[in-house]
DNA sequence: ATAAGGAATTATGTATACCAGTACGCCGGA
DNA sequence: TCCGGCGTACTGGTATACATAATTCCTTAT
């Protein structure tokens, strides 16, 4: 490979990566339609007709139906066979494993930060909670909720872990489908905040054992809370 | 509901759950060979042709698609598109990666069993290395290397968290893969034996810190022990 | 009136046809 | 000999057609 004077120069270029085919279109924008679908409002069994979606849509049932196949393995839908396929609504035991496998995950993911992390990639985390910390933002509780998913959100990212990464984001996202239940509980939010800092300060110490411990009992902590709570589950 | 002596008598029969579909069957068949298949043998990357494997199945590319769907969110294989299917082949970096995260899930599960579990079910964690004990029967190490396999998908198990055992089963089939590649290697049966016991014990005692730290610590030790030794990836 | 039975309709599972983009080889010119 | 353009073959993406299971509703008999 010659580098300069080469008669076709090396123009920096990206590998062109348009990948867009019609089945993953339907694929976001199912998961988008059902994320935002609520199905903790109602109680009946919310039915997707794939010629209705396919329509909608503008292309054939082909692709909606390849879409279907991945939302179904990643827990969204449940297809039986010759019926259709339903939006999972996920009873509150469901929940409280969600939120452990979350705890395991995630509190996997404070040790890896304690040992690889740098030090200006931590101190990034305090400042999502610099308006919250004086308490007099306090009834903002849906912005912080959006605060709080994006803490979480992070300290899974510094992980530097793809699996850990992605594992967690189905998590999150079955998480946020039921997250309209949980919102305005404001003692918790107290708790939280206090939690993140220690978590935070903890991560700054480099103190593995104590980062991971406190990262899991946040979440078991939020696991407990559904157990004994969100009877609306179920 | 009578029970006796109604018109239509109650015969016992299983409610007939066939609910196999092409789709599915093809799944397992594709997932079954791609298991088998052994992509870190060669170097040539492994395409799969849609026609081809339809053809040899004796259905049509439709269903076949769809499992390829499947497979391709978890992680199997990765399809481009316009130029096909392709096993993934995973990257050193890939398996550490997976491992850690079967650390997480792993060591969340043996937290869960010292609360949860009976004691019975521990017990008969014992069994499965009673053969093994001794040392005499060292040779066998891909004996080994099953019953290793086992008590690890029994940890899980015994969480009777079904999150948690859906994740692990899917990165315990990817480390199924590359297993052929790490058998043999005599040394570190030895400490996994003793680091198994140890574990064991510490289910017994219900010392949930202890049986956490050591089933992350054994599964860690693999990763490091990846890191340092399985270059024949990449 | 109620329940059993069946016909019609609807929707899913599967097969096939079509289209477009990619790969590869062939040919011609420099 | 090497490079670029062109055409053909092939393969994946999508649409559509068809068959069958499931639901619905109507009919009929008890």
């Amino acid at each position: 490979m010659s580098e300069v004077s080469s008669p076709a120069a090396r123009v920096a270029v990206a590998p062109l990566e348009d990948t867009s085919t019609f089945k993953d279109r339907a694929y976001a924008a199912l998961k988008d339609v059902i994320v935002s679908l609520d199905v903790y409002d109602g109680d009946g069994e919310v039915r997707l007709d794939e010629r209705r979606l396919a329509q909608d849509l503008g292309i054939s049932r082909t692709p909606v139906r390849e879409a279907m196949a991945q939302l179904e393995c990643e827990g969204f839908v449940r297809s039986v066979p010759r019926r259709g396929v339903y939006v999972v609504r996920k009873t509150k035991q469901d929940v409280i494993e969600l939120i452990t496998a979350w705890a395991a995950l995630e509190s996997m993911a404070a040790r890896l930060i304690t040992k690889h992390a740098r030090d200006e990639e931590i101190a990034q985390l305090k400042t999502m909670f610099a308006k919250f910390e004086n308490g007099t933002l306090h009834a903002k509780l849906d912005e912080y909720s959006e605060v709080n998913i994006e803490f979480h959100q992070a300290i899974i990212r510094m992980s530097r872990n793809r699996v850990l990464m992605d594992l967690a984001e189905n998590l999150f996202t079955h998480m946020r489908m039921i997250r309209r239940k949980t919102i305005g509980e404001q003692d918790r939010a107290d708790r939280s905040i206090r939690d993140h800092m220690n978590i935070i300060h903890a991560l700054e110490q480099r103190d593995t054992e104590r980062a991971e411990a406190l990262v899991r009992d946040h979440a078991l902590g939020l696991a407990e809370h559904v157990a004994k709570y969100a009877d609306y589950l179920d």
